[in-house]
Formats: C-alpha cells, sequence, structure tokens
DNA sequence: TATAATAGACTGACGGTCGGTCTATAGGAG
DNA sequence: CTCCTATAGACCGACCGTCAGTCTATTATA
C-alpha cells in the first residue's frame, strides 16, 4: 500500500482523533483497534509504534481532552469577579458547553453509561479532579479571603467538592438516559436534587445559604425539554 | 470425565465462590473462565448454562456480595441508640471488618485499583449505594425527629453521604497503595482529609458539629501501622 | 422416557508482536 | 552544487496466542 510518512506528532494526533470519534460513539471496549487502523488507512504496526497499548490509547486521549477542558476553564479565573461569582461561572459552564453540543452528547451519553465504558467515564473524572482541583482550591482561597467561604483544607474541599459535582453530574446523566415521564417529572425530580447538592456545596464551603447558582434553574430547563425533544426525534426514526 | 450433577443453586454458589476468589485476587479482567472451570472441574458449557455471560457473573456475584453487607449492617437500625450513635455505628464497622479481614484486604486493594478492574469497583459501589440507601436514609429520618439532624431531603441526603464515604474510602485506598513515605506521614495526611471529609457530612446533615465519628482515630491509627507492617513483611519476599 | 444438567471441541474476534521495508535527510565525495 | 550512500525512524501486515461464547452430544435424574 502507498506509504505516507508523517510527523509523530501528527499521526499521534490523527489516532487520537481518530479513537475518539469511535470511543465516544461505540465506547471502548466496543471500539477495535482495527476501526481505528480502517478510518486512517494505516497499518497495525504503524498503531503499536505510537502507541504500546490500547489502554495507553485512551490514557493519551483522556489526558488531551482533560488538559483543553481545563484550559478552557482556566480563563474564568482572572475574570474580575468575586469567588461566589467565579464558583458559579466555573459549573455553568459546563450545561453551557453541553448545550451547545447537544447531538454529541445525546450519541455520548447512550454509550458511556454502558457498563463496559466505566473505565472511559472514571478516567475522565479523575483526571479531570487531578487537572482542575488547583482552579477551584484558588477560587477558594479568595472567597476565605473576602471573607465569604470559611473552611480548613482549601485544597481538600475543591477535591471534595468536584467529586460532589461529578456525583451531581452523574445522577442527571442517569436520570437522563432512564427518562420516560416526560421532561416535566424530569425537571421536577432533578430540581431537588440540584437543591440539596447545592445546599451541599454551600455548607461544606461554609458560603452564606442561596449564594451558590452552579445550575441556572431557566438553562437546565431548556436543555432538559431540548434533549427529550431530540430524544423522541430520534426515537422516531 | 465423571460426571457430576447438581441443584443449579448448588452450583451456581459453587462458580460465584470460584469467581469471587479470582475476581479479588486478579481482577476482573485478568481471570478467565477457564480459570473458574479448571478451580471446579467443570466445562465450559456448563459454566455457560448457568451464567448468560462473563457480565452476568460479575453482576451476580456483586449482587450476592453487596446483599451480604447490607445484611450485616441492618441489625445496627433496631439498636437502642440515638441517629448519631447509628450514624458513626454504620461507618466505624465498616473499618473493623476491614481490620478483620487485612489479609485478604492486603491483595485486594493493589488489584482493584488498577485500570483494568475500575468495573468491578464501581459497579459495587453503586450497587451498595442501592442496596443500603434506605438504611442511612431511615437513621436520618430518626435524627430529624430528635432534632439532631436538619435537612430537607433525607432520602437523596443518604445517597449523597454514601457517595462521599465511598470517596473518602476510595481516597484512602489509594493513598494506601502509594505509601511510602511511612505510617507516621500517612496518619498524618489521613486525618486532615478525614476531618474534612467528617465535618462536610454533619454540614450536610445539619448535625452539630463535632458529633460525627465516622473513623475512630485509635482504630484507623492502629490499622494503618498494622497495615504497613504487612506491607512491608510482603515485599521482603 | 422426558428433561435438566454437564461435557468439551470448536469458532471467531481481537489485542498485541515481530521481522522486514520504505523514505526522508544528513553528510561526505566528486 | 550535485550526486551518492548511510542511517534513523516511521510504517507495514502476516502471524500468534488468548479468550469469550456457541453448539451438539451425552449422561444423570425425576
Amino acid at each position: 500500500m502507498a506509504r505516507i510518512v508523517k510527523k509523530p506528532e501528527v499521526r499521534k494526533n490523527e489516532i487520537l482523533d481518530a479513537a475518539r470519534k469511535f470511543f465516544f460513539q461505540k465506547g471502548y471496549e466496543q471500539t477495535t483497534i482495527q476501526d481505528i487502523l480502517d478510518e486512517l488507512g494505516i497499518a497495525k504496526g504503524t498503531f503499536y509504534y505510537h502507541f504500546t497499548s490500547k489502554l495507553d490509547l485512551l490514557d493519551k486521549l483522556i489526558d488531551r481532552t482533560t488538559s483543553e477542558i481545563s484550559a478552557s476553564l482556566r480563563p474564568i479565573l482572572k475574570m474580575d469577579m468575586n469567588a461566589i461569582e467565579k464558583f458559579n461561572k466555573m459549573f455553568q459552564n459546563a450545561t453551557l458547553v453541553k448545550m451547545q453540543k447537544i447531538d454529541v452528547l445525546l450519541v455520548m451519553l447512550k454509550v458511556m453509561f454502558i457498563d463496559e465504558n466505566t473505565i472511559i467515564r472514571v478516567k475522565m473524572y479523575r483526571r479531570m479532579v487531578e487537572k482542575s482541583k488547583v482552579l477551584y482550591s484558588s477560587i477558594i482561597k479568595q472567597g476565605i479571603k473576602e471573607g465569604v467561604f470559611n473552611t480548613s483544607y482549601p485544597d481538600d474541599a475543591a477535591e471534595l467538592l468536584m467529586q460532589i459535582g461529578t456525583g451531581l453530574n452523574e445522577t442527571i446523566c442517569r436520570m437522563f438516559i432512564q427518562e420516560n415521564k416526560g421532561p416535566d417529572h424530569l425537571i421536577q425530580v432533578m430540581a431537588s436534587k440540584i437543591k440539596l447538592y447545592q445546599d451541599a456545596m454551600e455548607r461544606i464551603l461554609g458560603a452564606p445559604q442561596g449564594s451558590l447558582q452552579v445550575y441556572i434553574p431557566d438553562d437546565y430547563e431548556k436543555m432538559i425539554r431540548l434533549f427529550c425533544e431530540k430524544l423522541r426525534a430520534k426515537e422516531d426514526v
């Protein structure tokens, strides 16, 4: 076959791009190395020249992805806002991104939450915490200075908060994929969960009651309706 | 080969026992169906007569295991204690069990936290939450009646608390397997983590400050020392 | 005798290996 | 400056071993 030589970095990124496409579409276990080779028109040897194993590929992909996300969050730190505003912004951002990429999200959700893809999900969470906890802890420290937060271990608190945020996210995603009673029911059930989690965050941070708004009610209501619509549209096909 | 026929339930449990042995010793992905067949001296057909897939085997095993654990926790509910005592007891129990089975724990830790076993760990956590959250929420409700707890959503709070407990457990386990600076350092670092998590739990429950003692300092200090000793003893081999 | 349980040879798919090939490039000779 | 050659390193793809899962035959039991 025609032999095309490229810079390692270029090849690696091609492979990572293809991996992303398949992993987030079919899942990790369900994607074969061969899928990626066929997509790119390269040989097995080429793949194993650049990556040591399938798991190594996943690792590198998650590293790249979480770095991108973390980098996109970083500008928030430099904004002219108080700690509470920044903190809210961090979480609200995630919702916005999800709304913009709702079609991708739809496919991903259905795939990511099957058992075989536990590894990719959990790896993603863990790496995200590693990469972003400094961002959160710096906001917490700012909050302590401003007198709005009150906790003795800002670094550990940052980790715990991300953990809780992740848990909430996971809960919400699971409710989405199981959804059957329509958007209104979903909005209602989720509201109380969000309230509880938000409350928990406030209490952990020692923030004034009601100060945190990690989800904007209007926004996530819109998202749920949009989501349910899309879902129904897809099922009709 | 000599054919031995057994009641399905008996066979199933034999297979589950063997699976437990291997899964917790080598991990899920690393264990082959053949391992189990060899251990029991049965054929492939027998296995697939009783279980539909390897994942099904894992599911059933985790179901059995979490049911056992949950059942062992249930008696605490009927004890003559106030909500705070019960709540503490629930968590302290886990530490005690771990100390009793420290040798098993040692092997398990090293295996369970490698990437390939993410699925078994996470499935276990999730199922445990499903099976035990009623226990926790009933304690929370008792606490609200007694006026020591204060939260609007006891059911969701129970889930969140277990989630946090799981997170702490995970953090601690990871610190164990990475341990290199000796027990004293470990005890010190862990103390602040535990304090933070305990604080978080109190705040979420609206419990009086300092009322929760999910870890008894003396106990876990003993456990850490015992653990480090055993670990070193093993490395010498 | 019917049915439930067991046996084990077989299959196909997949991750990973390995010996060898091709290509770009650098540096020396003409 | 041009041509040639040597080398590194990117690439190829046949091959291998492993393993989950299937299928059909066979044996115990009610």
